[in-house]
RNA sequence: GCCCCUGUAGUUCAAUGGAUAGAAUGCGAGAUUGCGGAUCUCGUGAUUCAGGUUCGAAUCCUGACGGGGGCGCCA
C-alpha cells in the first residue's frame, strides 16, 4: 500500500531529525486540490518540540523529497503546516490496470477471511403488515451482509419472527368472531388491526382473544389452529414475495414459538443466581452491573417469557445451528435499551456468545404525521410504496424512446433502487422522515442516478467495441478525478464494513459517478482518431466495474440499459 | 422526574479532531443537432444558543433550548 510507504518514509525522516515516536496520520484530504494523501506530522512535532510548524514542514519535505518513490509526483507544504502528497501518473496507470484485471472482484478484502457470520434482520411478524420499517431493516441488513461477505466472511442470513403472542391472538380472534374471509395477507393484517381496536374497546372480545392466545400456546383447538395456520401461511408467503423483490434470500428462519420455551428454560435454571424473583415475575437487575442499565422482566408472573428471555434463547439456538464468530442483529433503535440489558445478561449466561454479538440499530421511517402503528392501521406497506414508485418510474420509461425488453422488470429495479438508496445514503441510527415525493428522487443524489451512470458507461463500452477500440491504460493522458477515486474503493469497502455503515459506500459511489459524468461531458471517449481513446475506454471500464460492484454491495441492481 | 439517541442551506442528507463545512433538491441563468438530457456548467443559501478543552471543534466536555425513543410483567 502506498499509504504505508508514505507513512514509513515520514517516520524515517522524523527519526533522523530526532523526532522519532510522534504519532501522526496519513489520510486522504477532504479536498482533491490538497492532494491524494496528507499528513499532520509537522503540526504534531511542532506542538511537542516547539517551533514553527510551517518551517518544520518545509524541512520534512526537503528530506522526504530526497528519496521520493516513483508513485509520488510531488510533495507540498500547505496552509498551517500540512504536508500534501500528489500521486504520479505511473501510480494511476498501475492502479487502473489492477482495477481492470480484478474486474468483478475489485473491492474485496480479506479482513474477515475464515470467519463465520450470522446476520439477523427484517424480522416481520406474521399476521401483521410488512411495512416500510421492515423495508428499512431489510435494506440495511442486506447491505451489511454483503459488506461482511466482501470482507471474506462466510455469511448466513437469518430472519426472526414472532409467530406467537397476543398480536397473533388478536387477529385470529377477530376472524373467528366476525367470520372474516382470509385469502391474502392483507386480509390477515386487516383483521389484526380490527382485532387490536376491539381488544381495547370491548371487554368480552378481550377475554375471547386471551382465551384464543392460551389455546394457541396449548394446541389442540381445531378452529383456532385452522385460522392460525392459514394466517401464518398467507403472511409468510407474502413476506417471501417481498424478499424476492428486494433481493434477499434467508438461510435460516427462527420463530418465537421456538425461542420462547428455550429462553424460559435458560432463565428458570438461573433464578437466584443471575435472575431473581420480584412481584411474582423473574427479572434481571441490569443496574447492578452497569449504572446505565435498568431492571427488566424476563419472565412474567404467568411465567411467560418476554422479548428479553426469547432473545437470550435465540442467541444460543443460532449458535448451535451455525457456530458463528460474529453475530450481527439489526433492529430499530426503539429496542436499543432492552438489547443492552439482554447483552449484559448474556455476558453472564453465555460469555462467549455475548462477545461475538453486535447490535446495530437503525432509526425509524417516520411519517410526517408522526409514528407509524400497525395496531391502529396507520402504516405504509412496503408493497404500496414499491408500486407507487414503479408508477413514477413507468412514466419516465414510457416517455423515453429507448428500447427496453422488459419494462415492468426495469421499473421494479429502478423503483427499488430509489427506495433502497434513500435508506442507505444516511448513516444508520437516524430516523428518516418519510415523505414520498421528497424521499424518492430519480435525479441527482439518487439510486437511479447511479444506475443511469452505470448504464451509460455500459453503452459507451458497446460503442467502443463496435469501433474496435479495446481498453488499455496509458500514460499520456493527464490523471482524472475518477482515477484519484477509483483506487480507494477497497479501503472504502473495508471502512464501511468495520463501521457497519453502508452510507460510506453510497457517498463514494455518487462522487465517482459525478466525476465520470463530468468527464463524459468534456471528453469524447470513443474516437478512432484519438490515440488516447483506448485509455479513456479503460477508465470507463473501471468506473463501470466499480459502480457495478458497489451497487452489488448495496443490494441495488445495475441494469445494463434503462 | 431519570436514561439513551439527536439538532448542519427553504427541504433531504454528507463531512475517520484538520485546510475555503460537501452533495442533492428548490429557485435563477446556461450546455455548438458530439459516444444516453434520469446528464453537465454557473449562481443562490447552513453548523440552535452560551461557555470550556485544543496549534486546530459541526465533531470532544458542561449548561440552556428544541426533536425522537425508552423507563418491570407487550414486542
Amino acid at each position: 500500500m502506498i499509504a504505508d510507504a508514505i507513512k514509513g518514509q515520514i517516520s524515517h525522516v522524523l527519526e533522523s531529525l530526532g523526532y522519532g515516536g510522534t504519532i501522526f496520520v496519513v489520510e486522504h484530504p477532504a479536498e482533491m486540490t490538497h492532494g491524494d494523501y496528507s499528513t499532520n506530522a509537522a503540526l504534531l512535532v511542532a506542538k511537542e518540540a516547539g517551533g514553527d510548524p510551517r518551517e518544520l514542514a518545509k524541512r520534512l519535505v526537503s528530506e522526504i523529497s530526497k528519496a521520493l518513490p516513483e508513485e509520488i509526483d510531488k510533495v507540498e507544504v500547505a496552509d498551517a503546516g500540512f504536508i500534501n502528497f500528489f500521486l504520479s501518473r505511473k501510480f494511476f496507470t498501475d492502479s487502473l490496470k489492477t482495477t481492470l484485471e480484478q474486474g468483478e472482484k475489485f473491492g474485496k478484502t480479506a479482513s474477515l477471511v475464515g470467519k463465520k457470520a450470522m446476520v439477523e434482520y427484517t424480522d416481520p411478524n406474521p399476521f401483521k403488515e410488512f411495512h416500510i420499517g421492515h423495508l428499512m431493516s431489510n435494506t440495511i441488513g442486506e447491505a451489511i451482509s454483503r459488506l461482511v461477505e466482501w470482507s471474506g466472511a462466510e455469511v448466513r442470513r437469518a430472519c426472526y419472527q414472532g409467530d406467537v403472542g397476543i398480536h397473533v391472538a388478536k387477529a385470529v380472534a377477530e376472524k373467528l368472531s366476525s367470520g372474516a374471509e382470509w385469502s391474502a395477507s392483507a386480509d390477515v393484517a386487516r383483521s389484526y388491526t380490527e382485532g387490536s381496536r376491539k381488544y381495547e374497546e370491548d371487554v368480552s372480545f378481550r377475554e375471547f382473544a386471551n382465551e384464543v392466545n392460551r389455546k394457541i400456546y396449548a394446541g389442540g383447538d381445531r378452529d383456532v389452529h385452522g385460522a392460525y395456520d392459514l394466517g401464518k401461511k398467507l403472511t409468510l408467503e407474502h413476506f417471501e414475495k417481498m424478499y424476492k423483490t428486494l433481493g434477499t434470500k434467508f438461510d435460516f428462519y427462527f420463530f418465537e414459538s421456538r425461542s420462547a420455551p428455550f429462553g424460559k428454560k435458560l432463565v428458570e435454571e438461573r433464578i437466584g443466581d443471575i435472575f431473581e424473583e420480584s412481584d411474582g415475575a423473574i427479572v434481571f437487575r441490569g443496574e447492578r452491573h452497569d449504572a446505565k442499565l435498568h431492571t427488566r422482566v424476563f419472565l412474567t408472573k404467568d411465567k411467560l417469557p418476554t422479548y428479553e428471555a426469547k432473545e437470550l434463547g435465540l442467541a444460543k439456538i443460532k449458535y448451535d445451528l451455525y457456530p458463528y464468530d460474529l453475530s450481527i442483529v439489526i433492529t430499530g433503535n426503539e429496542v436499543s435499551d432492552y438489547f443492552k440489558v439482554v447483552l449484559k445478561a448474556m455476558e453472564l449466561v453465555f460469555p462467549d456468545l455475548a462477545k461475538k454479538t453486535n447490535h446495530i440499530s437503525h432509526g425509524m421511517l417516520r411519517l410526517p404525521t408522526g409514528k407509524m402503528s400497525s395496531r391502529t392501521g396507520e402504516v405504509v406497506s412496503a408493497e404500496w410504496l414499491i408500486e407507487e414508485a414503479k408508477r413514477k418510474v413507468n412514466e419516465k420509461i414510457e416517455a423515453s424512446d429507448r428500447e427496453i425488453a422488459d419494462k415492468n422488470a426495469l421499473a421494479e429495479q429502478v423503483a427499488v433502487a430509489a427506495i433502497k438508496y434513500s435508506i442507505l445514503k444516511q448513516s444508520p441510527g437516524k430516523d428518516i422522515i418519510f415523505d414520498f415525493d421528497k424521499s424518492l428522487s430519480f435525479e441527482g443524489d439518487s439510486g437511479p442516478y447511479l444506475q443511469y451512470t452505470h448504464a451509460r458507461a455500459n453503452s459507451i463500452l458497446e460503442k467502443a467495441n463496435e469501433a474496435s477500440i479495446s481498453p488499455s491504460a496509458g500514460d499520456n493522458f493527464p490523471e482524472t478525478e475518477m482515477e484519484r477515486l477509483l483506487y480507494r474503493f477497497p479501503e472504502i469497502v473495508e471502512r464501511a464494513e468495520k463501521e457497519f455503515a453502508p452510507n460510506i459506500v453510497v457517498t463514494f459511489l455518487v462522487e465517482l459517478a459525478g466525476s465520470f459524468n463530468h468527464f463524459y461531458a468534456q471528453e469524447q471517449i470513443v474516437d478512432v482518431g484519438d490515440k488516447n481513446s483506448p485509455h479513456k475506454v479503460a477508465l470507463s471500464v473501471a468506473v463501470r466495474n466499480v459502480l457495478k460492484n458497489g451497487l452489488k454491495i448495496l443490494g441495488i441492481s445495475a441494469p445494463e440499459r434503462m
